[in-house]
DNA sequence: AGCACTTGCATAGCAAGCTATACAAGATTA
DNA sequence: TAATCTTGTATAGCTTGCTATGCAAGTGCT
């Protein structure tokens, strides 16, 4: 039985992960950031006072590891955390001034991350490949959430 | 200026290796085996006796990463590390019984994984998924020894 | 032989993912 | 109202990635 690596889109997935986000820790160690808060901070520029839990529903991302990730940003002066005063449970994420000034350089790093790992590809190859991957994540999520049982 | 992580490559394949190692976990936990040690294990599972070097050159780990996964493959009863006669630096890294016979479950559970994973894709655009990913990963690789700038 | 340089691996320490579990605040219900 | 269930976060402990650094074993030079 043969299995090569080459041709596993699982290993080539984690390998090509692995590149974009060497790519984009060494861009933004200049800003103080790291990618883990990425996908938080993309999300909090576009509106904060969100809570954990959105955060958690939109980022398909556990519990525990946005816990954690909000708490490094907390400690990096990216986020404060103020209790809901509706709900006592509630955390609600606020950015601070400084993670707000960081956004533009932020995803201009991210920009040049992208098309630098990708720069392979032609531009109609980079379309192909970034709609190929949008199905795989949101069908996947789509069938994860089943109409009948549960 | 905007930036929607549904469009970056970055963000999308970040998410899609997770889904994959997800999957993954969960299929080869019953094998004993977590996903860190997979590209080690196929490695090694076509030919054992190689040095710590030689995985981290085939693989694109880390050196200080590589030695860590071996380090838990040989406390999980994986592999076995023995001195080179001819050379006191290195290790020879050596497959137990064990790891040899998990070989057969262990890549079936990573072909299910690919196949339940990119079921949203039709046979055509797996392979093209893959073809473009290959591009990106092995293209990245020979693009970082370049042969005139930087 | 003795010195410095190189090479192969290990260790320390951190980020970021995960599961399992704890716990306090709300909601429900007998 | 009191007991129980649910919900939102936090914490513990693990894996897997990274950089930086240490160190012992070879190699080369003089």
């Amino acid at each position: 039985m043969k299995f090569s690596k080459e041709l596993s889109a699982g290993y080539l997935v984690n390998h090509m992960a692995r590149l974009f986000e060497r790519g984009l820790a060494e861009r933004i160690r200049p800003l103080g950031l790291t990618p883990g808060t990425f996908p938080a901070l993309l999300e909090l520029w576009e509106g904060d006072g969100l809570t954990q839990k959105e955060l958690v529903e939109r980022l398909d991302i556990e519990q525990a590891t946005m816990a954690n990730t909000l708490a490094r940003m907390e400690r990096d002066g990216l986020v404060r955390r103020q209790k809901d005063e509706a709900d006592g449970r509630v955390q609600r994420i606020w950015l601070t001034d400084h993670a707000r000034g960081l956004r533009d350089a932020a995803i201009e790093a991210a920009r040049s991350v992208n098309a630098e790992t990708m720069a392979s590809l032609s531009a109609q190859e980079q379309r192909q490949l970034v709609a190929l991957m949008q199905k795989i994540v949101y069908d996947d999520k789509a069938s994860a959430t089943p109409t009948s049982s549960e």
